[in-house]
DNA sequence: GTATGTTTACGTCTTA
DNA sequence: TAAGACGTAAACATAC
């Protein structure tokens, strides 16, 4: 099986042949970034607001990604959707400076010129070896982390499950070949992840499939920084009692979740905020409109409002203002929530910053290939020891799950 | 018939 | 080393 799958799979270095490749879109790209100062590696968020806010370029074809996503996942440029041999981590240097940027934490020169000069070997490793066409490279993201943003840029936070097939072919030209093996394996985590709720439609807007929404209690699914391998996957624990108490008989409590309450993306168990059905489904009756002050519904949300269920509708009000409920009409109070989405990992920021991350952590670290964790490596350590040490390569020995390009 | 959704099983890899 | 996260395959049921 695995066999097989490793014929074509890409495994490193596409992306980075991407990368190492002078973008013919950035003149000024040449020489490349300096690697002499570096902000601390760990400091994703920082560094990606950093690296990436003045980034202005728009590529002249987003792979038919609506502007609207774009425009809402916060990706001035994409990996998957930049022209082939556009140079990302280059151009990103080139356009801010990343060279006068603050030193990296407690690394000394020589540590620095030698993270230098091991990424110079590595990335003339790279030129050498690698010159695929990026539209093969898997991207780093997982499955959970695809569907999250194909629901998080919908205007509605909801997406029918063939919105969020079109949406990943559209952002990552890979997943347009071999439809039916990741399209299983995204129907699957959909049905096997709590993190996600299937809301039934309405009898006004009929057809094929449910609409899938994220848990109001996910925001913080990511909060270690890793959008690729949560360190907890998110679980209704309540769901979770009821599918092994559901296991040795057929009680009617297995059929009927109530509430979200008991859900949790980490233990312990947050506080019940609101009632909401748990489990992937809920359940559709009538009810009274509900107002939402904190943001004002598209003509769309409003249409979606009309006809819902007290449950849908608080699920989606959660999931439009950001996944949890204002602190008594405070508008930014989700500044401080525990759960919320404006963490700097949060499911927002996957979106506003994973895409816009990923490129330049692969090229920054000098890995050599598509390494899924690359984004919750430890810190950075003073102790070399503790630095990653490429192969004979020049790439560096890092977690490449066998599924890596092998659709 | 096809798309959608659920469930089970198994393999790989990381982490505690 | 066990547990957990993730990816993949496959069987099956259901809805359109």
């Amino acid at each position: 099986m695995y066999e097989k799958q490793s014929l074509d799979c890409p495994q490193s270095g596409d992306y980075l042949t991407m990368l190492s490749t002078k973008s013919p879109y950035d003149p000024s790209c040449s020489s490349g970034y300096t690697m002499t100062s570096m902000p601390n590696m760990n400091s994703y968020g920082t560094m990606g607001s950093m690296a990436m806010s003045n980034m202005n370029y728009s590529p002249p074809n987003m792979g038919g990604m609506p502007p609207q996503a774009m425009s809402s996942m916060g990706m001035g440029m994409h990996a998957a959707s930049m022209p082939p041999g556009m140079n990302s981590m280059n151009s990103i240097a080139s356009v801010n400076g990343m060279g006068s940027l603050p030193p990296m934490n407690g690394m000394s020169s020589p540590m620095r010129m030698e993270s230098f000069n091991r990424a110079q070997a590595i990335n003339r490793a790279r030129d050498k070896t690698y010159r695929r066409s990026y539209t093969h490279a898997k991207p780093p993201y997982s499955y959970i982390s695809l569907i999250t943003m194909a629901i998080q840029q919908s205007p509605n936070k909801m997406c029918t499950l063939s919105e969020i097939y079109q949406f990943i072919m559209d952002l990552f030209p890979f997943y347009r070949q071999n439809q039916q093996r990741w399209q299983n394996s995204i129907r699957h985590s959909l049905s096997f992840n709590d993190c996600f709720v299937k809301v039934p439609r309405t009898p006004d807007r009929p057809g094929k499939g449910s609409y899938w929404a994220l848990h109001p209690d996910s925001g913080n699914m990511f909060e270690n920084g890793c959008y690729l391998r949560r360190q907890k996957r998110f679980k209704c624990v309540k769901k979770e009692m009821m599918r092994q108490s559901c296991s040795g008989d057929d009680d009617d409590s297995c059929k009927s979740p109530d509430s979200r309450d008991g859900c949790s993306p980490s233990p312990p168990p947050p506080p019940p905020q609101n009632h909401v059905p748990s489990g992937h489904e809920i359940p559709e009756t009538k009810s009274e409109p509900l107002s939402n002050e904190h943001s004002a519904p598209t003509p769309v949300q409003q249409h979606e409002r009309h006809d819902m269920t007290p449950n849908i509708r608080h699920m989606q009000h959660d999931i439009v203002s950001q996944g949890y409920n204002h602190p008594a009409g405070h508008p930014a109070g989700h500044l401080n929530h525990p759960h919320s989405f404006n963490h700097p990992f949060s499911i927002n920021s996957l979106i506003t910053d994973s895409a816009k991350m990923d490129m330049k952590m692969y090229e920054m670290q000098g890995y050599g290939g598509y390494n899924p964790h690359a984004m919750a490596l430890p810190p950075m350590s003073k102790d070399s020891s503790h630095m990653p040490v490429p192969d004979n390569n020049g790439y560096y020995k890092t977690y490449a799950p066998h599924s890596v390009g092998s659709l």
